[in-house]
DNA sequence: TTGTATGCGTTATCAT
DNA sequence: ATGATAACGCATACAA
């Protein structure tokens, strides 16, 4: 390995020129400059970031908290992380977030990162504590079911964008309208899920958790539990389901179709996210569009505000937009 | 930030001790072992890693080089990456590749990462010898265009899968089968495509490069294409359609349905990959299945045998499978 | 079994 | 404008 002893030494110069060229400090002479850009060049030389991380106390990283590499919605938002992230000269290390080795996160990250985003993570305020101690920053893309002062994050209106769906469904018929979410209490779904049942209410429309909640995970498990309410009901107690996201739509969708319910004829269907597939399922989803991209250049951004001019995070809201395809339709009766 | 110092003055022992307790070395007392454990317990400390990394010279981090995390191809790749490196006690950096930023990989991995995960990129000569010249590894997950002898790889075999879906479409009387890939020369696509051209050959099936190859990156400019394709034509030059990835054939399924073509009657689709959505279109995919978690797993434990036991990585394949669904039927004429 | 001391490759302070 | 030199937090050879 080339290092900055071999290059001072190449150039004919201290160790300290070398690191004062390498920080662009403007005290070099230009001719000493030139030397050891030469001697750089010539040697192939690139300073150790182990060292420099050990000795500036930064790491240039940024740890990036997952729930699943397979959702589009968070690899969509991870898209623009990445994109922003490498223009600030950051490097991303990705985790899938396994709530039983929560402690574990500690010691990944220790020494290794400036700062961490979440996807919607619950962490312990243990484990929130611990990281605001050592100063690293922990923000979050879409709000965490259960509130900690330390963690800020970023996401759009969920109120205002059920109330939108509701309206839309509304305004076709629909009086009865379901809702299929995770089923975990601490899954950041559930905020979708608290602020669909306060728009309902606002609606004048009546929800009943009993019949009219589906709980599925993924775009599988929601294909199999809306076949099985197919198969369980002759009449559906909805004529309008929304999903949480996407992906759970996709698989009502599916569901519907190889049983031979027609959407939206029978049965109007929305998602949330809009992630790249719902305009081009059969037929095309509605849904409520979350700039994913954007929201990953937005929350970068903050972050780099925060270490580099130590301004403070805070909860932000962003603009959703509603995207009505084909998928929601007048209520048949 | 707590550091081993303050664990060796806490416990009243020695750095030294401190380092044994952590590491696990076998000639600790039990009794300082205790006390050692209860001090770090009690500070709540965690190893500095770039001060390890520094000093032993292992990042324990991969870095993984994606082409698009919009792409899940990849990132169902990478979700194997990350379970299996996770587990190794590996992180994961993950990078988009930006050709014209090659030469920056070397700033970014330097003295961070252990091994780089390739997703089908073709490295320059020179960067390839920098990280060889480290010991670095380089592996690519699917066949790089040009080979380079430092650069192992693991896939399917793309002769074999190709002859195995010409086959299956030749037996629905099949003449005359199209291919959508990528344009760009060095994308790894191009072994999917070259693949495809010896197999048509084998199968005694004339391809003509100017009117039955469509070029295309993603979705939308699939879709984009094939609409072309069908308002320019008034009869297709194929009755079957190979992709070179699922992405595109979904593209080319939302094109044939906005036409009013039909598909399997009117034409015959096929993708490669066999990502989720493919059973989840309609008609649903006749696809090749690439194992994404598994070699993700297998392409970690490659890498950590190399690290770990200093064995050599090799070219490997590993077997697919061809899943017939709805996409492809008997031809029309 | 435990402690002391050196060095990993940097940055940054303080001389010169 | 440049050069010594002291940390940074850790692992480990060697001494005790």
């Amino acid at each position: 390995m080339v290092t900055r002893d071999d290059v001072a030494r190449h150039a004919g110069v201290s160790v300290a020129v070398v690191s004062y060229v390498v920080n662009n400090k403007n005290n070099v002479k230009e001719v000493t400059r030139q030397k050891v850009l030469k001697a750089i060049q010539e040697l192939g030389y690139n300073p150790n970031l182990a060292a420099r991380n050990l000795k500036t106390k930064k790491a240039g990283q940024l740890g990036v908290l997952f729930n699943s590499l397979a959702n589009p919605f968070e690899t969509g938002i991870s898209l623009g992380l990445e994109e922003r992230a490498r223009q600030y000269g950051y490097s991303l290390i990705f985790h899938t977030f396994i709530d039983t080795e929560e402690e574990k996160l500690k010691t990944i990250f220790m020494g290794r990162t400036d700062g961490i985003l979440l996807l919607g993570q619950n962490l312990k305020a243990e484990t929130i504590d611990y990281f605001s101690r050592l100063e690293i920053p922990l923000y979050s893309i879409t709000t965490p079911v259960s509130a900690h002062p330390y963690v800020k994050y970023m996401d759009i209106d969920w109120y205002e964008a059920m109330l939108c769906l509701i309206t839309h469904l509304k305004k076709l018929g629909h009086r009865h309208i379901g809702f299929m979410t995770n089923t975990s209490s601490d899954h950041h779904h559930q905020v979708r899920y608290r602020f669909f049942a306060e728009a309902m209410k606002a609606s004048g429309l009546v929800f009943q958790e009993k019949t009219m909640l589906l709980k599925a995970e993924n775009l599988e498990s929601a294909y199999q539990v809306m076949n099985k309410k197919l198969c369980a009901n002759r009449q559906l107690p909805f004529s309008a389901m929304i999903c949480a996201n996407d992906l759970m739509a996709i698989g009502l969708l599916s569901a519907c179709r190889d049983f031979g319910l027609s959407v939206p004829e029978d049965l109007s269907v929305a998602g949330c996210e809009d992630i790249l597939m719902a305009s081009h399922t059969t037929p095309t989803l509605t849904t409520v569009r979350f700039p994913r991209r954007e929201i990953g250049f937005k929350s970068i951004e903050a972050i780099m505000r925060h270490t580099n001019s130590r301004i403070q995070l805070q909860n932000e809201k962003i603009d959703f937009e509603l995207i009505i395809r084909q998928s929601t339709g007048k209520a048949s009766k």
